[in-house]
DNA sequence: CGCCTTATCGACAATGATTATCAATTGCAG
DNA sequence: CTGCAATTGATAATCATTGTCGATAAGGCG
């Protein structure tokens, strides 16, 4: 609707150093990404996590997904415009994105099949990777 | 692994009425539930109709879905056994059964394609339905 | 039909993630 | 440099969900 939707947020320490740390391209919690920025030595607040991380996702600049379990996991968006889904380890969260083909096309089908509007979808595909395997199999 | 894991559970009043209110075909939250039972007469407790749901879930009698907010979402599984995904009305919670074809087969592709393994799926679709369009369009 | 074991209840406390408060900071436009 | 609104962060408040535990009652058995 507007495109002026955007009052680019100032550039503050704590917002820099989110991005930065977003560089790692695993899936994690506000929380998590919180404690990791601490243990790096930073004092920055939860609730500013919070805020930065919802604020980029809204702006697209990471990815966010909800948990089975109810939380909301974060990283850092690779392909900065493109819309894509995700195969996510369930043990580590590394994740990588694939393209579902079509599936777009298909679900703007069934939409309009059931009369539905202004259809939004979610995939998400999870497992164990490779490395997850290994050591659980040990 | 064991196909006698169900210690079928006992038939209290509770659960016939969290079975009965369930012949609504709309996906609720646990409170919702709860509330509706409450405003029909029962004494049935929040804890129980938590339990209740989660059990039948697990069991395959009702849908869960986990909603943007985080929230779980429940309601009567219309397809008795078969995997499916949903086409859920965002405001008033109606949902069609739908079938994504081939996507079982898809997912496990594109998992062994990238070395991941034990592989699950999520697909879900949203949109607003036919009534609700019309009612917000007035 | 009564009895007994134990699953299930339900009121209430506890948890855990997220959000709201609000005084203190601090980008940054002018 | 100034001034002020945007931002921060410690903390309290929310909210959905889970845990606790004494009370209750399903249902197998005699
Ligand atoms: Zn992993
Ligand atoms: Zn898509
Ligand atoms: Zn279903
Ligand atoms: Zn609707």
């Amino acid at each position: 609707m507007n495109a002026a939707d955007a009052p680019r947020p100032r550039m503050t320490r704590q917002r820099r150093e989110i991005l930065d740390a977003l560089d790692l391209s695993e899936f994690r919690s506000a929380q998590a990404w919180h404690e990791r920025l601490r243990s790096e030595g930073s004092t920055i607040g939860l609730a500013t996590v919070y805020r930065a991380l919802q604020s980029l996702a809204e702006s697209g600049e990471v990815d966010a997904v909800v948990a089975e379990s109810g939380e909301t996991l974060y990283r850092r968006c690779e392909a900065g415009e493109e819309h894509h889904h995700h195969l996510r380890c369930r043990v580590c969260g590394k994740a990588v994105e694939i393209d579902v083909p079509d599936f777009e096309a298909f679900a703007a089908a069934i939409g309009r099949e059931h009369g539905y509007g202004d259809i939004l979808h979610t995939i998400e595909l999870t497992g164990v990777c490779p490395e997850c395997a290994a050591r659980a199999g040990a």
